[in-house]
DNA sequence: CCTCGTATAATTGTATACAATCATACGAGG
DNA sequence: CCTCGTATGATTGTATACAATTATACGAGG
């Protein structure tokens, strides 16, 4: 085994830059700041009681991940993401995740097999008591299991990519039971699949996955969120 | 207009780090630096004259666009890319580059298909007479063309993100008169497809563009190429 | 009252100094 | 001869100082 095949994490929770990066990131995703808002390097630094250098770091990485936009000379400003973004990367993940799922057909492993069974009958209990947030939490990793099944680095890489923004926006969308229920239905049938080793069908599940998710996003308010952001911006 | 819709370079190409950044980008994808080597800072700074900080922070964007790994504390290598990830790419990009014909189709304006049509043109008669480095440039244009006319700034994000590592590969394998031909026959199949209106069609040709694109550079010696590579590397 | 240029302040860009970490060499001990 | 610990050097991580750029305020001139 060659010393550059050690697996690594892209950014290091334990330096500062890291912890800058993943603070900063969460604070994004969680809605802590306005769409367009400026990030100033010294204000985030002395938040977090470092220097402007980590800060700096971490912001390119920002940048490169979507989440900021970096005007040279100028300022950090969190990016907006419009309704037809949220569309066109759902259309893009339905088809990514499709292949990701026939993938997965052919390369899970027995103990990812494994981890997916206990996920999806975990999901259907909090499902039963109505926890969103674990059911939030396991739909993630559920996702995150099939990424990694997929065995291909590549692949995972770019629905990685997907995953901040795709999780800026579920948050908000995803706390509903109804749906909560009908995911992990969907997502005990893409495992049937892949146990069965039908990949033909375990592309189809996914896929359809997607587009049920997005639609059902559409259903329940995904305009109106927009609308309510779009007036909170324009009236800074 | 809202300040926020300025387009902008994710990366500036007249800062210190903006130059450091594409040096190397150019470098790496033109095969100067073996895989797995490693890049020192300083090194790297005295060569262009420019600090650490800059290069820092150059290093922290290749690291995301999948370039270079970086090892905290210890280094950023250059990174491998095996026969499996070029297949990998493949195959998503047949996706996408399907999905983006498809959207083109939609999207598309005038000036755009004018300048496809050029593209075509002029990559017919550098064909007939042999001239491969034009012919390469304008195949990176024909696509560049088609994401930018897809009207989806996500999946051009998503598309442009494969072209670093393409690039590293394709120079490779396109110096070959026939492929160059036929894949130029492709294009412009592809853009009366689009000019027709045909949305179905041109995703299916977009698609298959690219499996043609892997299956001849598998074909040509894409195994060849890594073979020598990783004589190269073992012998370090 | 408006326009424009200049001065000033705020902010980012870069260089450098220092701290922390890692790799290597070397020698003591077995 | 081998193993392990320590010392030394090399390299990355962070903080800070300074330069360059941009935004703002203000006043002269029309």
């Amino acid at each position: 085994m060659s010393s550059y095949d050690v697996k690594q994490e892209v950014t290091d929770k334990y330096s500062l830059r890291g912890r800058v990066f993943h603070k900063l990131r969460d604070d994004i995703l969680n809605g802590k700041y306005e769409e367009h808002e400026e990030l100033k390097e010294v204000t985030i630094g002395e938040e977090l009681g470092v220097s402007r250098t980590p800060v700096r770091e971490a912001f390119r990485q920002l940048e490169l991940e979507g989440l900021i936009q970096i005007i040279p000379n100028k300022g950090a400003y969190v990016t907006g993401i419009t309704e037809k973004d949220v569309k066109d990367i759902y259309m893009i993940r339905s088809l990514l995740e499709g292949l990701c799922a026939r993938w997965a057909t052919e390369h899970i492993t027995k103990e990812q097999l494994e981890e997916m069974e206990e996920n999806v009958y975990l999901a259907k209990f909090h499902a039963s008591k109505g926890h969103m947030e674990q059911i939030a939490e396991l739909d993630n990793r559920f996702h995150e299991i099939l990424y990694e099944a997929c065995n291909s680095k590549m692949l995972e890489h770019q629905l990685k990519d997907f995953h901040a923004y795709v999780l800026r926006v579920r948050r908000k969308t995803l706390a509903n039971q109804v749906r909560g229920t009908a995911s992990n239905e969907e997502h005990e049938k893409i495992m049937e699949a892949i146990k069965a080793g039908n990949a033909d069908s375990a592309e189809e599940l996914a896929h359809r996955h997607m587009i049920n998710a997005y639609e059902n996003m559409v259903k329940n308010g995904l305009h109106e969120i927009y609308e309510k952001n779009k007036a909170l911006s324009e009236t800074q």
